[in-house]
DNA sequence: TTTT
DNA sequence: TTTT
């Protein structure tokens, strides 16, 4: 209660995602993802720093990312951070934080505007970016309120 | 496709919200959130800027609204930049931006903690606040995958 | 004092931004930013929403807006709401709700990896998009920490 | 460049913060953070998940959480993520996934108003917490524009 | 491991 | 007024 645990990435796949599917048919896509910030530091200088994420999303998030997205692909995560525990075999405590993402946004996909044909990257074929409705890429919201009747 | 429109607040209610029911008994509520914000000005000298926001709420979020908040409040709201537009009586073009609220985070109910009678404020009586399952806070992620029989 | 106010948005610059500078040469650029959503309805119908965002940037931002950024540019914002309002000469109260820009981070230079003589638009020739320093896209966090000699 | 690390927490700290000072007097603190979030789940049932955070704040932010923050706080951290590896003594690959904090917001200073004395834990005396100027509160947008003189 |  |  009374909690909030959000965040927001923008940056590229280190690699294409590794997706799998659960009892159920449920899908689990993960990838890592590369945020590169570039600011100055005291002195002025230039500097560029990159941290690496390990992004988990869940069921339609998982599907569309399996369709659309590959090494390279330039994304906006929306999520919640969530760390794991375990045990390695030799009994060693292992942590592994993640973010579980809960909203999707693709920003190069524009690269088919140039270049129908062939998108940028090496997809696995299959009928992939092409056609307008890979819907869903947002799954927001789900409000959708009456029009515009407020009575204000 | 490809958008984004979020909008985070934290700040105190105005007034006690204003809240309707529409046709079908659709709630929606509706307030204003001052949000003050303190920094340095390139003088050094300490500023304090406040913003005055409308915020909506719709269905649930806008029966939290009711139950729970009043003139004082202060809240967490996630939500989406709407602006709306009308003519006046006179035909003046009007504009209103309005923050449409997807998330709400109740953050001074812990008032209760110290105090369970007598929540901070005059309350309309109700079954106010107390109780600890004003369920329901978070509106959120309607993403609940299975447990952590992640196959990675 | 305990306040926040932050707005997120990605979406594409209706038109090229519009820059002025000041006395003391501070520069502010003024733009339209349509930022689309799409997801379900209710009845499972898909449902695109555009909305319009007016984005104010100072300085630097302001700056590099007017070197990088054209009608159509897809960006990153990061800011605050702030509204405004004054009389019109027929003495009508208006009211006019920005966006106030922190950050910002341009989404389709990519474009130039493909092309990179000619930017996807219109700029005022230049010497624009080109070269890879246009350092400073993100002005973020003065933050820099001394390295990794965290004594935890 | 092109590159986006934001996190957004509201939660309460689990311990104390732990404050060091390296050379030339910075001050780093450190603490744990729970942020607990409430949904339904498909069945419908209302779960309660807790997530524990690593905290890091730096100089001037650091200060304040040593002045006014302790067991139980509840804060908004804005802040970015960041993954540092190391080995320990067996030589086992380590990880840690830390919040290095841009921004702090302190959300129950208001247990002020009901009981200016006696905080709600054991602050060490200092006079702190008191008074209403714990200013700067916000570290933030270091962006301040002549008043309202716009051009537009 | 990405990207500029 | 943008974009898909």
């Amino acid at each position: 209660m009374r909690g909030v645990n959000k965040v927001i990435l923008i940056g590229n796949l280190g690699r294409d995602p590794d997706v799998q599917f659960l009892e159920g048919n449920i899908a689990v896509a993960k990838f890592s993802l590369a945020t590169t910030e570039t600011f100055k530091d005291r002195a002025g200088k230039l500097i560029s720093q990159t941290e690496w994420h390990t992004v988990v999303l869940w069921r339609g998030l998982a599907e569309l990312a399996q369709k659309y997205l590959h090494k390279g692909s330039l994304v906006y995560i929306e999520g919640r951070l969530r760390t794991r525990s375990w045990e390695d075999k030799e009994g060693n405590k292992k942590f592994a934080t993640e973010v579980v993402g809960d909203n999707l946004v693709m920003l190069d996909k524009r690269m088919d505007l140039n270049n129908q044909d062939h998108p940028i990257a090496h997809h696995s074929g299959s009928g992939s970016g092409s056609g307008d409705n890979y819907s869903g890429l947002d799954i927001p919201p789900s409000l959708n309120e009456p029009a515009d009747d407020l009575p204000f």
